[in-house]
DNA sequence: ACGTATTTTTAGGCTAGTCTAAAAATATTA
DNA sequence: TAATATTTTTAGACTAGCCTAAAAATACGT
C-alpha cells in the first residue's frame, strides 16, 4: 500500500477537493467528469479505485468526498501548483496567463524536499500570481475575506486581489484592460440594461466593465 | 501526426541516444532493454511503435539508431534534465548526488519557451553538476577534452571535469572522498596489486583510490 | 560447416485508463 | 403516485505498456 499515485489519480483527487471546497457537499460524478473534461463511466471506474485505496469516501449513486488522506495529497498539489506558478512569474517572467499549464505539470513532480526548497527559494510566498493562496506544508490555506467586483455597491474604493478562472484568454483581457492585482477600483455607475458596470482603475482610467468579467475578478475593501 | 510522446516514449529516446553517443552503431535490443530496467519483449514492442514515427531507424535483429527528428528530442530531453539539475543544484542548494532522480521528473515538462528561460535565469551554462555539457537549443554539445583518471600518468597534474556515473551512492563517496568538480589531484604512486592508485588532491590530503572509482572520473591536465 | 549458445522476436496475457451503449437507480413532474 | 427525465452504473471493447514463455534468427566454437 502507498504506493506513489499517478498524474491522472493525482488530478481526480486535486478535482474532487475543489469541487467539495465551497459547498462542502458530495460531489457529483457527472461534475467529476465535467472538471476533468471526460465521461461519466470512466468516472465511476476510477472513483471506486480510488475509494480502494481509502483516498475518497464513495456511496454509489450519492456521490464523493476526500478522506483526511485524499485531501493531504490534494492540497499538497495546490500548493506545489501555485508555487510553481510564483517561480514561472517571479523569477522566469512568465505572464500570469501563460503559468497555469505549465504549473499543471509540474504540480506531479514528486519530491517533498523540492517543494519545501522552492517555497524557501521563493520567500515564503503566500498568494499566487492570480491572488489564490498557498497551503503550508501542513495543508492549511490562509484564506482571505473577498469579494466579486460584482457585488459592490458604488463608490466603494477596492483593490483586486484575485480572480476566480486561470484560462489564458480571460487574464490577457483583463492585462489589456489594466485589471491586474493590486489595481484600485471605484465602480461609477450600474447598467441595469445589461449588469455593466463604469469603473475608474487606479484614479485615472475609466472603463465600462461587463457582468461576466465583475463576477470573475475578486477585490478587498480598503 | 506530431502527437506529444509519452514519458516512456521520451526514454527510449534517450537511452538510444546515449547508446549511440559513444559507439555510433546501432543499439541492440537488449542493450536498450538493460539501459531501461526492462525486458527484450518490450523493447521490440516499443521499437515498432516509435518506428512507426519515424523516430527510429529499426531493422529486425539489426539493432536501433535515431533518425534526425528522433536525436532532436533526445538531445532537447537532456537539455532539459542537465538545465534543471544546474537550477536544483545552484539554486535550490541540493547537492550534486540528489539531483538525479527528481531532474528524471523535470526532463519530461512540456514547454520550450520554459526551457529557454530557465537557462537565461541559470545564466546559461555549459555544464551540469556532473561536468556534462549541456546542448544549446539546437541540440549542439560542447564536449571537453578529458581522460580517465585511471588513465592518467604519474605526476601529472590534472583537475576533476566530471563523473561517469550518476548514481546517489557514487556521488556521495565522492564527496566524502572531497573528490569534487574542480579539485586539483596528482597521482603518486599506482599499485599493481588491485590497480589502485595514491593520489594528493589540492596539494594537502594524499589517499588511495580504487581502480572501480578512478574509471569513473573524468580529468583534464592542466 | 555444423551444432550449440545467445539474442531477438512472436504469441498471448495482464493492468490502468479510456470510451460508447445499455441498464439501473434516482429525481422530477403531472 | 405513476410516468417521464436525468443521472449514474454496468457491460464490453479499445490502447499503451508491460510481462513470461516459446519460437525464430543470428553468432560462435570446434
Ligand atoms: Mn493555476
Ligand atoms: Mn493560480
Ligand atoms: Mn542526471
Ligand atoms: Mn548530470
Amino acid at each position: 500500500m502507498n504506493q506513489p499515485l499517478s498524474s491522472t489519480e493525482e488530478n481526480y483527487l486535486k478535482a474532487i477537493f475543489k469541487l467539495c471546497e465551497q459547498s462542502d457537499k458530495p460531489a457529483s460524478t457527472n461534475d467529476v467528469a465535467l472538471a476533468l473534461n471526460t465521461r461519466a463511466a470512466s468516472v465511476t471506474d476510477m472513483l471506486k479505485r480510488l475509494a480502494e485505496k481509502s483516498l475518497i469516501n464513495y456511496v454509489k449513486y450519492k456521490g464523493v468526498t476526500l478522506t483526511s488522506s485524499g485531501r493531504t495529497i490534494a492540497t499538497s498539489l495546490i500548493r506545489k501548483h501555485r508555487l510553481w506558478e510564483v517561480f514561472l512569474t517571479d523569477k522566469l517572467n512568465f505572464g500570469w496567463e501563460e503559468v497555469h499549464e505549465i504549473a499543471e505539470q509540474l504540480e506531479h513532480i514528486k519530491s517533498n524536499e523540492l517543494t519545501n526548497r522552492l517555497e524557501a527559494f521563493l520567500n515564503f510566498p503566500k498568494y499566487d500570481p492570480h491572488g489564490d493562496p498557498i497551503p503550508d506544508s501542513d495543508g492549511n490555506f490562509q484564506y482571505r475575506q473577498q469579494v466579486l467586483l460584482a457585488d459592490v455597491p458604488l463608490h466603494t474604493e477596492v483593490i483586486i486581489v484575485g480572480v476566480s478562472e486561470h484560462e489564458t484568454p480571460f487574464l490577457q483581457y483583463l492585462e489589456k484592460l489594466n485589471l491586474i492585482l493590486g489595481a484600485k477600483l471605484v465602480i461609477q455607475e450600474s447598467f441595469e440594461y445589461d449588469q455593466s458596470i463604469l469603473v475608474t482603475i487606479n484614479q485615472s482610467t475609466t472603463q465600462n466593465i461587463s457582468a461576466k468579467v465583475a463576477k470573475n475578478i475578486y477585490v478587498q475593501k480598503i
